[in-house]
Order: C-alpha cells, then sequence, then structure tokens
DNA sequence: CAACCCAAGCTTTTT
DNA sequence: GCTTGGGTTG
C-alpha cells in the first residue's frame, strides 16, 4: 500500500516518516524536495490525519495546485480536497474574510495591489504638501511595506525613536504621519494591501486567543515550503498557529533565499532550531536534476558566499557538457545566437520549444528575444511582465466590479468617477476628499448624501455625482442575484466603458477593446466552472476574490504547452528545464547596479545566479553582449563577475576573435533569412520590411487571461449565454466521455433528473467530479 | 472641465 | 525607448 515510500532514497524516507514534532528539511536544488513534501502529507493521511487538519504553505498558487493533483492521484480526490494549501496570502485572506469582521473589516474586503497603494500614498503626499521629490511615493511604500512586515505598526513606530530617526536622516521626517494616514485610508475603504493580509493575520491571532485556538486546534499539522523566503510576519503566524501541537516541517534552502529585498529573512531558517531546540534537521543533498557537470559549476559559485549552512549537494548523474559562454555584440546579437541555437537544438535533437528556457534578470530584456523568436516563428511565451491584469482597460473595468461589491473602495471610485467621462473633474474630486478626510468618512459616504455635505460642489455636479451612486448600486444589486459574467457583461455595456473604447479607433484601441472581450470571457469560463462544481461560487464578489492573488507563474493555459519559456530568474524558482539560457551576464545588470554596495545585497545576487544555473537538466548556456541598449541609450557592457567565479574547467568559453557579428549557420539563413536579415542595428530589421505600426499591433494582441482558451467571442454574441447543450442521453455507468476542462474520464455514476442530472465522473487526470449535465459540455468518447 | 503636450522616471526582483 | 502623470491651454 505504502509503494510510493520505495521511490525515496533514506533521507527522502526518513523526513516522510517522521511525522511528528518540529523539523526542518535542508533541501539542496533538485534534491526531490517537492516529492518529500508530497508524500509526507500522502504519508500523514494514510496514517490516519484528517485532511481538514494539514496546512501546507506553498510559494505559488500553482505549486499548491499541483502537489495537490499529486497528492490526490496517491490518497483520491475527495479526501485531498479538504486540504488547506495556497500561499500565505491567500489561505489567510480566506480566514480573513471570515474573521476580519472582528478587526472592523467587511468580509467582502478589497485587496489593494501595489498599484492601489501606490496611488493612495501618492495622493496623501500631495494632500500633505509634501515635495514628493524628496519623499518619493516609491521610497515610501517601500518602508512602509517594511515596517509592515516587521509588524511596526503606526503607533509602534511612535515608540522607535532609531527608525524615526532613520527617516529623519533620510529627510522624510513625515514617515510617521503618512503611514498613519495611510492606514486610517486603506481602513475606511474597506481595503488590506497585500502585507495587510499577513499583518492582520498577526493581529488576529494575537488579540484573539479564541481565534487563535480554533486555528491551532483546525491546523495540527502544518507545512511551510521555501521557507528561505518567508518574513518575519509571515514567520509569527507559523509560530503562533504551531505553539499548540508543534507538528511544524519547514523545507528551505538558504543557497536559494532570493526575497530578501521584499522582507525575506534568512534568519527564519538559521533559527529554527533555536525556537524548537529538539527540532529534527534532515538534509537532502543528492541532486536528481542536472548533470555533474552543472551541479558542480553551481557549488563552485555558491561557495564564494560566506553565509551559508554547511551542505553537500552531488549528483550521480552523468558528467555531461560543459556551460557554454558566448560573447555577443550587441542585446539584439544576444536575441538572435540563442533564438538560433534553439532552432538548431529543437530541428537537430527533436527537442519540444518547451524544453527551453531563457532566463534573464529584468523583465526589460525579454524584448531582443521576442523580436528573435518571432522573425523566426518559434513559438514563446513569457511569464510575468505586465500581466494582463495589470493593464489600465482591465482594471479600470475590475475598478467597477470592485466598487460594486464594496462601495467603500475609494481607488476603485477614483478610477471611475469619471469615466468614462460624466463631467466631474479634478476640483470636485479635492472638494470630496476634502469633505472625506475632515468628517473621517469614506468618499462613498459623502458622495452618497452629497446634500448633507458643505462641499462647495454646484448643483447640477451634485446631481452627477448622485446619478453615478446610483448606477452603482444598482450594479451592487444586481451582483447579488446573478452570476457574475451576467453583471460583468452588464456593467461593461452599461458604464458606457466599451461605447467609450470601441470609439477609440487606433489599433491601440482596438487592441483595449478585445483585451475587454478577453476579460469578459474569461468571467464566463469561471461562472460556468462554478456552476458545474459541487459547492461552487459564480458571484461576482467570489470572482474578485479568487483572482485578487494569482500571480503570473499561477497562470496556465493549455495553448502554451509547446513553446520556449521566458522569464525573470525570480519567477523560475522552483522550476526546471533541459535548456537554460543564463542571458545578460553583464557587471551593472547582473549582478544588477542597484546590489554592489554591500556585501549581504551581493550574496543575494549570487544566489539568484545559483538558482539560475540549478534550473539546467541537461545544459546550460550564458552569454552577454558587448553592448546593450538601456534607457534608449547604448551602453557599453563587461562581463559579470560571476562567469569569472565559476571553475574554469566547467566553461566552453566561445569568445568571436574580433567580437564579431554572428552569423547562423547556413541552413539556417537558407531557412528564414531576408537578404538584410544580419544587421545588428535594433528596430528597423523587424520582420518583413513592414510598416513600424504594423509591428506595433502584433505586438499588443491581447494577452489570454488564465487557463482560458476560447476563441474571441463579441460582446452580443456572449449574451445568449442559454444554449443548451446538447448532452448526450445515453450516458450510463462505465461510459467514457471527454469534457473540455478536464479532460477524459469514465462516468460512475448518475442521478437526478431532467435539470437536476448530474453525474460523477472520475477523469484520468484531474479526479473525481461531479457535475450539472446541464452545464457540463460533455461528448462521449470513441472507443479506444 | 476636457484635450493636448511635455517631462520625468523607468529597468531589480513580487505576494 | 516607452509610459505615466502633471501642467497648460482652449
Amino acid at each position: 500500500m505504502s509503494s510510493y515510500i520505495d521511490q525515496l532514497n533514506d533521507a527522502q524516507k526518513q523526513a516522510v516518516l517522521a511525522t511528528e514534532g518540529p523539523m526542518m528539511v535542508i533541501a539542496g536544488a533538485g534534491s526531490g524536495k517537492t516529492r518529500v513534501l508530497t508524500y509526507r502529507i500522502a504519508h500523514l493521511m494514510e496514517k490516519g490525519v484528517d485532511s481538514f487538519q494539514i496546512l501546507s504553505l506553498t510559494f505559488t498558487n500553482k505549486a499548491a495546485r499541483e502537489m495537490k493533483e499529486r497528492i490526490a492521484s496517491i490518497v483520491g480526490e475527495s479526501e485531498a480536497k479538504n486540504l488547506w494549501m495556497g500561499t500565505f496570502h491567500s489561505v489567510f485572506a480566506r480566514i480573513l474574510r471570515i474573521e476580519g469582521d472582528k478587526l472592523g473589516y467587511p468580509s467582502n474586503f478589497t485587496i489593494y495591489d501595489s498599484e492601489d497603494s501606490l496611488k493612495v500614498i501618492s495622493s496623501l503626499i500631495k494632500e500633505n504638501n509634501l515635495d514628493k521629490d524628496i519623499y518619493k511615493p516609491k521610497s515610501v511604500q517601500g518602508r512602509i511595506s517594511s515596517y509592515k512586515n516587521n509588524l511596526i505598526t503606526p503607533k509602534a513606530y511612535q515608540n522607535r525613536p532609531d527608525l524615526q530617526e532613520n527617516d529623519a536622516t533620510a529627510r522624510m521626517p513625515m514617515i510617521g504621519q503618512l503611514y498613519t494616514a495611510y492606514t486610517e485610508r486603506c481602513f475606511r475603504a474597506g481595503a488590506m494591501d497585500f502585507d495587510d493580509l499577513l499583518l492582520k493575520t498577526n493581529e488576529l491571532l494575537h488579540r484573539f486567543p479564541d481565534v487563535l485556538a480554533k486555528y491551532q486546534e483546525r491546523f495540527k499539522y502544518i507545512l511551510v515550503d521555501e521557507y528561505q523566503d518567508t518574513n518575519h510576519s509571515q514567520y509569527l503566524i507559523v509560530k503562533a498557529l504551531a505553539s499548540r501541537f508543534e507538528n511544524v516541517c519547514v523545507v528551505g534552502d538558504d543557497a536559494q533565499s532570493i526575497y530578501a529585498f521584499r522582507g525575506a529573512n534568512i534568519r527564519n531558517i538559521l533559527n529554527f532550531q533555536k525556537d524548537y531546540p529538539d527540532a529534527k534537521i534532515f538534509k537532502l543533498e543528492q541532486n536528481y536534476r542536472s548533470t555533474q557537470n552543472i551541479v558542480e559549476a553551481a557549488n563552485s559559485i555558491i561557495a564564494k558566499n560566506r553565509d551559508q549552512l554547511e551542505k553537500n549537494v552531488w549528483t550521480s548523474n552523468d558528467k555531461g557538457e560543459q556551460i557554454v559562454v558566448h560573447k555577443a555584440v550587441s542585446d539584439s546579437d544576444e536575441g538572435n545566437w540563442v533564438a538560433s541555437n534553439i532552432f538548431e537544438s529543437h530541428q537537430n535533437n527533436h527537442e519540444p520549444w518547451s524544453s527551453f528556457c531563457i532566463l534573464y534578470r529584468t523583465n526589460s530584456q525579454s524584448r531582443a528575444f521576442e523580436d528573435a523568436f518571432r522573425k523566426r516563428n518559434i513559438p514563446y511565451r513569457i511569464y510575468g511582465g505586465l500581466s494582463f491584469y495589470q493593464r489600465k482597460e482591465i482594471k479600470d473595468l475590475m475598478a467597477y466590479f470592485r466598487l460594486a461589491i464594496n462601495n467603500s473602495d475609494e481607488e476603485a471610485f477614483r478610477r471611475v468617477i469619471n469615466y468614462p467621462a460624466r463631467g466631474i473633474g479634478q476640483t470636485t474630486m479635492d472638494r470630496l476628499i476634502n469633505v472625506a478626510n475632515s468628517q473621517e468618512k469614506s468618499i462613498w459616504d459623502i458622495a452618497e448624501n452629497i446634500y448633507l455635505y458643505p462641499t462647495g460642489i454646484n448643483k447640477p455636479t451634485q446631481q452627477r455625482i448622485l446619478d453615478f451612486v446610483e448606477r452603482i448600486k444598482s450594479y451592487g444589486v444586481l451582483a447579488q442575484k446573478h452570476d457574475a459574467f451576467d453583471v460583468a457583461a452588464h456593467i461593461a455595456k452599461t458604464s458606457g466603458l466599451i461605447k467609450a473604447m470601441s470609439e477609440d479607433k487606433t489599433p491601440e484601441g482596438v487592441t483595449r477593446t478585445e483585451n475587454i472581450q478577453e476579460l469578459l470571457n474569461g468571467i464566463k469560463d469561471f461562472s460556468e466552472e462554478q456552476k458545474q462544481i459541487e459547492d461552487g461560487d459564480a458571484t461576482l464578489a467570489y470572482y474578485l476574490q479568487d483572482i485578487a492573488l494569482l500571480t503570473d507563474a499561477d497562470k496556465d493555459n493549455p495553448e502554451d504547452m509547446n513553446k520556449v519559456n521566458l522569464m525573470t530568474i525570480h519567477l523560475a524558482k522552483g522550476l526546471e528545464f533541459p535548456y537554460v539560457y543564463i542571458v545578460g551576464m553583464e557587471e551593472n545588470l547582473f549582478p544588477s547596479m542597484m546590489s554592489m554596495n554591500t556585501r549581504s545585497d551581493l550574496e543575494e545576487e549570487r544566489r539568484l545566479f545559483y538558482v539560475a544555473l540549478t534550473r539546467a537538466e541537461k545544459r546550460a548556456y550564458l552569454t552577454y553582449a558587448h553592448v546593450r541598449y538601456r534607457w534608449g541609450k547604448l551602453i557599453d557592457c563587461e562581463p559579470s563577475r560571476f562567469i569569472e567565479e565559476i571553475d574554469e574547467r566547467f566553461l566552453d568559453i566561445r569568445v568571436p576573435e574580433f567580437g564579431g557579428f554572428y552569423s547562423p549557420p547556413d541552413e539556417v539563413k537558407a531557412a528564414f533569412d531576408s537578404p538584410q536579415s544580419r544587421t545588428v542595428s535594433r528596430g528597423n530589421d523587424s520582420f518583413g520590411g513592414k510598416p513600424r505600426f504594423m509591428k506595433k499591433q502584433q505586438e499588443q494582441k491581447p494577452i489570454v487571461p488564465p487557463k482560458k482558451h476560447q476563441k474571441l467571442k463579441t460582446v452580443s454574441e456572449m449574451n445568449d449565454s442559454g444554449e443548451a447543450s446538447n448532452v448526450p442521453d445515453d450516458l450510463e455507468k462505465g461510459t467514457r466521455v471527454i469534457h473540455d476542462r478536464f479532460g477524459l474520464g469514465t462516468v460512475k455514476e448518475i442521478t437526478g433528473s431532467g435539470a437536476d442530472r448530474k453525474a460523477i465522473i472520475f477523469f484520468d487526470n484531474a479526479g473525481e467530479k461531479r457535475l450539472l449535465l446541464k452545464f457540463a459540455k460533455l461528448q462521449k468518447a470513441r472507443k479506444s
């Protein structure tokens, strides 16, 4: 029965079997950490631990989902679905929705993203007549965030002369006031920022012992992945929850700590033994992922760091090829070299595109590679960057949704009060804000009762504000009764947003309209999906919750299967690829210019390089450019110090003798090139010599929202949603069926009749689901 | 109050 | 080089 145990090596086995008490697993790169976590949870459940009592905190929601699927395949879907699994932020957001009223928050509180919070801060700086060149909104935001992550509330700040002095030295003595005002403003708006999700959880557990007891009792077993990247706030949450039973298992690798910049505290790993003196410590040192060359090269890099736990990562894999180091002439030449190299590898070794990954330090570097891939028709996928949900038009429509669900949401209010234009301008807004501040009420409260307050706003404008309020209220009412898609489509139409947009006939405008339609398609999918799930929730409120904490790494699109992957190194954490290209290996880029001042910053960059290199299974390539465009200017570059730090015997250095121009092999040239394609210059060798705006149009094709894979529909088409799906009516136990999301499955049972007819289906890949046949678009599978 | 134009900042990484 | 926000003008 426990055959999975036999698939583990000794160290892994011990870590899985030691179920009770505190323990820490130090897991070297590629050492089967996820496997240990998965089996450990499965093992707990087989031993009889109730799945409701296991809390597993991961770094991305995708990691959680994948782990859940693997566990389901061992212990069964119905048990696995009770596990509490997700990121710190999503798990505790869920708890705060339940318990937040104790802290004065509504259960439909908004989650402000960084852009929202930055806007609040900017406007506070302005309202307080502070100089925005001294009080740079970004750095104020950074300071506030770091205070929150260290549990320093505005009140606590007042008792910290050291911090106050610090801020004063930075010529920002008003930080304390700004912090206080920011906190109040968010609270008034019924909003939490990312840091609040952790801070308020701490407050909740601290102030309400009964709540703490409840969740301690509930989460008898706690597992934390990527422990090296937790911050102080997260550390305290874990500590509080675990203090009752002390069944806490943390897994991490100090060598892969790369989030100190956002408050991650490597001491959490180093101090674990102090908190739990009898903690068991396990080390996973055998690497199953990479060749000897790669493992040893990576070891030689990380050895340069001073602060680290002792460990010896080794592998019994083949020696493998040396790491290729390539010097390119320019950034676009770098793109071309990598693209050609990948193309050859794909042709000659029949490697799928998805075996390749390009890793860079900054998102802005992706451009040269996109150009090169497009020129060769190589399919690629970019992770991160400006995500779909961060686009302006998407955020505008979403602001209407947010405001309908949570009227107090000030950022949403400000975003849409005059978009599309309805004659409510800056002056009016300033007056509203003034009154809101002096009355200590939300802008919404003022707007709703505009006649009661001496705002100085003229009558016609007051009426326009009231019209707006009524409109939003009617959306709110609608959202109570109808599913997310119906409400969303209604809002999109009646708010005038679509109309305003479709008047814009520029290519950008058309793209924006398409993006809006993509969003609506996504919401349609969400609604349908929720209706198919037995205890689903298809409301707009739930939709907003569902996507607020999605990250780019969480998105999974079936269309993206066979594509070359491009991402920042940070996003690559936890992933692996047969072929990895680490590009832009230049001083001031990697290591970043900002990180060369202190030893600890530089060591973090080095760990980042370690993470990048250890993503590679078979081969790794390092490239750098002689010159590169940055800020629109041509910059001379020097190779990164990290290249020198690798022992030379692991490297295959290929630097063209004259720093010459890269020339692709003849067959590659013959296959694609138009005569002029060897120019190094940027931009003007765009594909096919089409005019520039064409290129632009191409680049801005709508980004597809997560999980979705439908053709574009027009808004009107989407409205007749009631199409009856032609459900085959001869379904019976044993019938093989296809579902467009879950894939192939076998019918286990049919219940109910008419509109209530349901099927329990066991899907080969997705496990057991209960589906309402009315909605599930099932097809009978052909006999194979 | 809206439309247009220009300057500044951006490019370190993200929940 | 691109986007955003602020300022000026009509």
